[in-house]
DNA sequence: CCGTTACCCACC
DNA sequence: GTGGGTAACG
């Protein structure tokens, strides 16, 4: 019942930044009361697909605990359960990064990205599943991230049955309800989209539904005995391994997937480190920053113009261009100090954030970054599994079986 | 290949 | 009216 601990610099993880900027929207985020100034101030839940991951942070550590559903596991099965966990926290956070050698990289090549780097430290880009980043990132068509976090919400409680509940910490007589995300033969069925439109889901409702039907007539709905994921989700998980235009070309053929949305979800959850996804907010920054021309007035995204950027930021960035372009992106998201992600079953704490009102953090000082310089060695020179191999020093002994484990995951893995 | 426009909804 | 976009048209 009590939290595990793993020692992680906040500048190489911050959960505060990190769970709500956009890349995930299901992570319930629940203020704690507390007196400590140098303990964690919030909780972060997300429902998996068996379990509750619940999480906390304070300057030095990453403190997580693992809840599951009523057969509750038996004592030797906990132990198994709750490495499982640990191995889930290190490949969702991708924990073998040293985010902190990275920010340097940047630092030295973009002089931009260098006077924000102190300020918006610990932003990386999750490992997420790609089913859920699918269809959460057609939800973000024109919307916002409030928006956008309500709808998700509404799918997983109206097409998932609940997995369990969970008292608030702060306030026990009140408790949040978690569901799963729902797999996508339960998204496929006809009458889904009429649903989602009465969940105000707008013309997405028919993506979604679309996306999932065609998903699972081309790749099928049935799992295997030791893989409760379905097949078409495993075989968008094999996008992983193969390349970025492949990829790609595969994602732009579902419905309501355009190349930002196919961009997002390569970098977000296909290990595509290099991609940039172009919005009209990034087109602002390149303009402001990075010497694009400012077609005056409204310039429509067209597939070269996209290109061109997407371009110049992997000129600026490198191997690692998706990952530095989060922070710019964070950096420039004011909407920032004032969400207040909740559980579905809880009221919406409506604290709305006025979306257009981007701090421009990002002034103008025209393009100091290099001159679009040779592509550096990059990121592949990081000491792989730095963070990794401390969070495994500190683990308590009873968790050493883990190490092997964990090893074995990561030779295994098919991070590219 | 490039440029328009409609589309749901929330916000200004 | 506008928009962290996409699909369907000319």
């Amino acid at each position: 019942m009590s939290f595990h601990s793993l020692h992680i610099p906040q500048l190489q993880l911050s959960l505060a930044a990190v769970l709500k900027c956009g890349q995930s929207f299901r992570w319930s985020i629940i203020p704690l009361r507390t007196n400590d100034y140098n303990g964690p101030t919030h909780e972060y839940r997300l429902c998996l697909r068996d379990r509750v991951v619940c999480l906390r942070q304070s300057s030095d550590t990453l403190f997580y605990r693992t809840v599951y559903p009523d057969p509750q596991p038996t004592s030797p099965q906990l132990a198994l359960r709750d490495a499982e966990t640990l191995a889930w926290v290190d490949d969702y956070f991708q924990l073998d990064i040293d985010l902190v050698k990275l920010y340097d990289q940047w630092a030295i090549r973009d002089k931009v990205f260098a006077r924000f780097r102190d300020r918006f430290s610990g932003i990386r880009i999750l490992r997420q599943d790609p089913w859920e980043n699918v269809v959460s990132f057609i939800c973000s068509s024109n919307n916002n991230i409030s928006r956008i976090t309500k709808m998700v919400q509404n799918l997983c409680s109206h097409f998932s049955p609940t997995l369990l509940s969970l008292p608030d910490p702060a306030n026990p007589d009140q408790s949040f309800t978690y569901h799963p995300f729902p797999p996508p033969s339960i998204l496929s069925l006809a009458d889904v989209s009429t649903t989602l439109r009465t969940l105000g889901f707008g013309y997405r409702a028919e993506f979604i539904q679309k996306t999932a039907k065609f998903l699972v007539d081309s790749h099928g709905s049935d799992t295997l005995l030791d893989n409760p994921c379905e097949a078409s989700e495993q075989w968008l998980q094999g996008l992983r391994s193969v390349s970025t235009a492949e990829a790609r070309e595969e994602l732009l053929k579902l419905t309501g997937v355009g190349r930002k949305v196919a961009d997002c979800v390569l970098l977000m959850s296909l290990d595509k480190k290099e991609v940039v996804p172009v919005d009209t907010h990034v087109y602002q920054i390149a303009i402001k920053h990075y010497g694009m021309k400012g077609g005056s007035g409204k310039t429509t995204m067209t597939p070269k113009l996209y290109d061109e950027l997407h371009a110049r930021f992997f000129s600026v960035w490198g191997e690692y261009a998706g990952w530095a372009h989060s922070v710019m992106f964070t950096a420039d998201l004011k909407a920032f100090a004032d969400y207040n992600i909740t559980p579905s079953s809880s009221p919406q704490k409506k604290t709305s954030t006025p979306k257009r009102k981007r701090e421009s953090e990002l002034k103008e000082e025209g393009k100091d970054c290099l001159p679009t310089p040779p592509l550096t060695p990059g990121p592949g020179a990081i000491s792989k599994a730095v963070i990794g191999a401390s969070v495994l020093a500190l683990e308590p002994e009873t968790e050493n079986m883990t190490l092997a484990e964990r090893v074995k995951r990561r030779r295994t893995g098919k991070r590219t």
